[in-house]
DNA sequence: TCTGGGGTCCTAGGACCC
DNA sequence: TCTGGGGTCCTAGGACCC
């Protein structure tokens, strides 16, 4: 058996880099992307991350630093990004089917078929014919574990020289690379472990992989463990292929703006319940379990959340249904004295579409569940044919008031047929 | 005034059973 | 007063990721 090698393709300042290509103008220029709402900072162009500003920050916080550094924001335009995001996606595919997308800008491949001689010039080559065909900035790293390739690409996007690329399979300088990598820059630490590994001196990803099996378990879990084999060169976390099929599926949103409406609430539920329903039909799957949540400001004091679920003796994924039920969850918590902040649905506890047909019918009434699947099929295939919304359900038009903010959203510049960049030819 | 939106996995502890 | 031991299932919460 051949031994395996990894590699991650990772895009560089993503929602950014996706920015530029249609505004070649901003390539050295100061660029931040917003979450919605504009609230957070959720991408920064390597001179945002020079000023200081860091993931996540709360744009209110920085707009001192935006002002005077001009700073040119964008909404976040997440169509624009997952298109630019699938054709990466395709072209890997091409290099091979072993891919596990792990993100929106991540990608795993299974080198271990493939025969390489040169680690160091794939990478390179393969982040060329990326650059050239989709405008998109990569790094690359190549190891004998995912963790290590992880490593390996982070150290390939900061260390200048080496261009992207980086291959720590059979590379002697391992040990040199992993001192120089601060234990929290481990893919698997994060806020809580870091101190407590600080605490034992553990600073260093090199320290990290010295650990004992058994004290990496005693402090980390069975997790710590197994990460610290994989620093090691010992693949402890495979391909994960099945990827694509969610086991739960969560659709929430700030709103534009607090409200105390009953009908802006039920609206903002009911067009969570479509889209999640829509992502959980097109995994082929059904829930057993449905949930809602409402919060007030979690930023403010008295801060409450309200949830409720429900369970399903017959798995669905019925958009009609699960939207009266949600707004019938929403229903038992309602209090008109209450400032809503943010709302959410997700459902849960799949099984595959398939399976109800053949091994529940005792339970079901088979015409039911024959209609609602039909009607489905009918309502997703006139949005994909006609466009998104071209119908749905009318408890989505009671309030659009819950809809968040994007003011400064860029084109849809590759998915809207009204948006696409427009060239001007000087005679 | 203004602080995102989605996921996964692991573990501890309770309920329940024999 | 004292009041087993072990297995399984489920859930809530912790921790991490992008």
């Amino acid at each position: 058996m051949k031994r395996p090698i990894f590699a991650l393709i990772d895009c560089n300042n993503f929602f950014v880099s996706c920015e530029r290509i249609f505004r070649p103008d901003l390539e050295d220029k100061p660029v931040a992307v917003l979450s919605s709402n504009d609230g957070c900072v959720v991408a920064r162009s390597n001179e945002v991350k020079a000023l200081g500003i860091p993931m996540a920050a709360p744009a209110f916080k920085y707009r001192e630093i935006f002002d005077r550094h001009s700073i040119v924001k964008f909404s976040a335009n997440l169509e624009l990004y997952g298109n630019m995001s699938r054709r990466i996606t395709e072209l890997l595919t091409t290099i091979t089917p072993r891919i596990e997308v792990y993100s929106v800008d991540e990608s795993f491949l299974d080198l271990s078929q493939l025969d390489i001689r040169d680690y160091t010039a794939w990478g390179d080559a393969v982040r060329e014919s990326i650059l050239r065909w989709t405008g998109l900035p990569v790094s690359i790293g190549i190891a004998p574990s995912k963790t290590l390739a992880k490593l390996a690409s982070d150290r390939g996007k900061k260390q200048l020289s080496l261009g992207g690329v980086l291959s720590l399979v059979d590379n002697p300088q391992l040990d040199q690379h992993l001192s120089e990598v601060p234990v929290d820059n481990v893919w698997g630490i994060g806020w809580r472990l870091n101190p407590k590994l600080r605490a034992e001196g553990l600073n260093s990803a090199l320290h990290l992989a010295q650990l004992r099996p058994q004290r990496a378990q005693q402090l980390m879990g069975i997790r710590g463990r197994q990460l610290v084999a994989e620093l090691n060169g010992v693949c402890c976390f495979g391909l994960d292929l099945e990827h694509q099929k969610p086991k739960s599926i969560m659709r929430s949103r700030t709103f534009g703006e607090d409200t105390n409406q009953v009908g802006v609430v039920e609206a903002a539920l009911a067009s969570f319940a479509t889209t999640a329903a829509f992502r959980l039909r097109r995994s082929n799957q059904l829930a057993r379990r449905a949930g809602i949540f409402i919060d007030t400001n979690k930023h403010k004091s008295g801060f409450r959340r309200w949830s409720r679920e429900t369970i399903y003796q017959v798995p669905t994924a019925d958009t009609g249904q699960l939207i009266s039920d949600v707004v019938a969850l929403f229903s038992e918590v309602y209090n008109p004295r209450m400032s809503y902040h943010r709302a959410g649905v997700w459902l849960g506890d799949f099984m595959p579409a398939d399976y109800l047909q053949t091994d529940l019918l005792g339970v079901v009434s088979p015409a039911a569940h024959d209609h609602s699947q039909a009607r489905m099929l009918a309502v997703d295939t006139l949005n994909e044919r006609f466009g998104k919304r071209t119908v749905h359900y009318a408890a989505e038009d009671l309030a659009q008031t819950w809809q968040p903010r994007h003011h400064i959203r860029s084109p849809r510049y590759t998915t809207n047929v009204a948006e696409l960049p427009q060239v001007k030819i000087v005679p």
